[in-house]
DNA sequence: TGTCAAAAGTACACGGCGTTTCCTCAACGC
DNA sequence: GCGTTGAGGAAACGCCGTGTACTTTTGACA
C-alpha cells in the first residue's frame, strides 16, 4: 500500500519496468538530489539537529509541502542522508585500501586508517551524523544501506587486521567466539578468510584507537591542545601496522 | 552590573558576607538544586537536546517564568550542568587514581582508565554533554569550571603517563614542544613534574585509545558487535600500562 | 488534443520553545 | 508593624517545527 500511495523514499529509482528514465523521473531524481544536497549543507552549517524540511524548502524556494512528495517524513530524509553518508565513508575506506597493492597488508591498513581521518575531516558533520548524537527524535532503522555500510567498514577492518597479524596473535586478554554478538558472528563467518576471536578483538581495539583520536579531533577537544593532530594520528596508526599494538622506536 | 540586576548563575552561593545562609538563600539553593537535578534527568531520558526550561518547569509544577529567577537564560543552565558534570568526572578519575598507592604508577593509570569507562557508563548523557554534540544552539564559555575540569583531566593523565613511562620514552613519531598549543603548554609547564614532548604526545594517544572505546560503547556502536566491552576495554588498558603501547602476551 | 495522475502551492491545525511584561503576595530586615 | 525585596503566577509575543486538507498546475500518454 505504502509503496503506491506514499512517496518514494527518494533514491529508489525508476518505474517497475527497466526502461530509461522518463523526463518526469529525471526531474524527480534531480529534485531529490537537490533536497539531500541542501540537507547536507544545512547539517554541515548547523549540525545534524538543524535538518528541517521547512528550512530545505525555504532554501529551494519551494513550499514545505513540496518536500513531502519526495520524503514522507523528516525521518525518511534523515535515513536517506545516513545511508548516503555511510556508503560514502565505506567507499572511501575501500578505495584507499585498494590503492595499495595486496602484497603490502600493513600499507593497506595504514591507508585505511589515514583515509578514515581524512574522510572525517572532509565530512565532519557526516561523521557526527553517523557516529555522534543522532538527530533529536530520530531512531535509525536497524537494517538498510546504512547497516550494510557499517558491516562493510567493520568486516573490512577485520580482514586488514587479520592479514597484518598472524592468526592466533596474542593480543592481551583471552577472547572466545561467545564474546561477540551472534548477528555479528553470522556476518564474520560468512567471510572467506578465517578469523580468530583474538584477531576480531584486536580489530575492535584498532577501531577504537582510530575512532578515539578522530572523534577527539572532530569534536574539537584536540584543537585546544595539539597543533598537529595529523602527526599524532600518524604515530598511532603506524604503531598499529607494526606488531600488534607495539609502538615502533623512531 | 549584571551581578546585581540579573539572577545569579545558580551555584554562586550566599551573600557577600561569610554568614550562614539565610532561610531565603537556603530555599534558593534547594530550588536551584532541584532545577539542575531535573535537567539532568531530562537529559538522561531524551538526550542533551531535550533540556528545556519549560519542561523543567512542568515537571516542577511551576511556570516557566519561575526558572528565570534562577537562571537568566537556558544557556546559563546548560553551562551549570556542564560545569557540574565535568567536575564530577574529574573527581571520579582522581579518586580512582588515588585509591592506588603512588608506589604503583601502572596500577594508578589502570585505575584511572577503568574509572573513565565506569563513570561514562554511569553517566552516559553526561558524557555526551561533555564530549559529544553540544546542545543545539549552545556555545560553551571557554573558561570557567568546565575548562578547569578539562585541565585537571588532561594534566592528570599526563602525569600518570609520565610516571609509568621513563622520560624520553620513544613513542613513535618525533614530537616537539611546538607541536602543542601555547595555552596548553602554559598549563603543562606549570606542572612540577617535568614532561617531555614525547610523553605528552603519548598521553594524548592514550587518551584517544580510551576515549575511542568508551565513545563507541556509549553511542551503541559496540553493542551490536561485542557482548563484553569490559573485557575489550581491559585488554586495551592493560596494554597501556605495560611498556608504551605494547600489548602483553597472555 | 484531451484525459489522468503526479507535483507543487495555499492555508491551516497543533504543538513546542525561549523570553518578556505585568502583577500578586509572602517573607525579610528594620 | 511596615516598607522593601524577591519569588512566582498568568498571559502573551514571536518564532520554529511536523504534518494535513484542498486546490491548481503540469507533464505523460493515448
Amino acid at each position: 500500500m505504502s509503496a503506491r500511495t506514499g512517496p518514494t523514499t527518494g533514491t529508489t529509482a525508476g518505474p517497475t519496468t527497466g526502461q530509461p528514465l522518463s523526463r518526469r523521473e529525471r526531474l524527480r531524481a534531480e529534485t531529490t538530489r537537490e533536497i539531500t544536497t541542501i540537507a547536507m549543507r544545512q547539517m554541515a552549517a548547523e549540525g545534524p539537529g538543524a535538518i528541517s524540511l521547512r528550512g530545505i524548502a525555504r532554501e529551494m524556494g519551494m513550499t514545505a509541502r513540496a518536500i513531502y512528495s519526495y520524503f514522507a517524513t523528516r525521518d525518511d530524509l534523515v535515513t536517506a542522508l545516513v545511508d548516503e553518508i555511510s556508503a560514502s565513508l565505506a567507499d572511501a575506506l575501500e578505495k584507499a585500501r585498494d590503492a595499495v597493492p595486496a602484497t603490502d597488508p600493513a600499507g593497506r591498513l595504514v591507508a585505511w586508517g589515514l583515509a578514515l581521518r581524512e574522510w572525517a575531516l572532509a565530512n565532519p558533520e557526516g561523521f557526527r551524523l553517523i557516529y555522534g548524537d543522532p538527530v533529536p527524535g530520530y531512531t535509525p532503522p536497524d537494517d538498510g544501506p546504512a547497516a550494510e555500510a557499517a558491516r562493510r567498514i567493520c568486516c573490512g577492518l577485520n580482514r586488514l587486521v587479520a592479514e597484518v597479524h598472524a592468526p592466533n596473535t596474542p593480543v592481551g586478554g583471552l577472547f572466545d567466539w561467545s564474546d561477540f554478538a551472534p548477528s555479528y558472528l553470522a556476518k564474520i563467518q560468512a567471510d572467506p578468510l578465517s578469523l580468530s576471536p583474538s584477531v576480531v578483538a584486536l580489530a575492535l581495539r584498532v577501531w577504537g584507537r582510530l575512532h578515539g583520536l578522530v572523534t577527539l579531533e572532530i569534536y574539537g577537544h584536540l584543537r585546544a591542545v595539539c597543533n598537529d593532530p595529523a602527526t599524532l594520528y600518524r604515530a598511532e596508526i603506524l604503531g598499529l601496522a607494526g606488531s600488534p599494538g607495539t609502538v615502533p622506536t623512531p
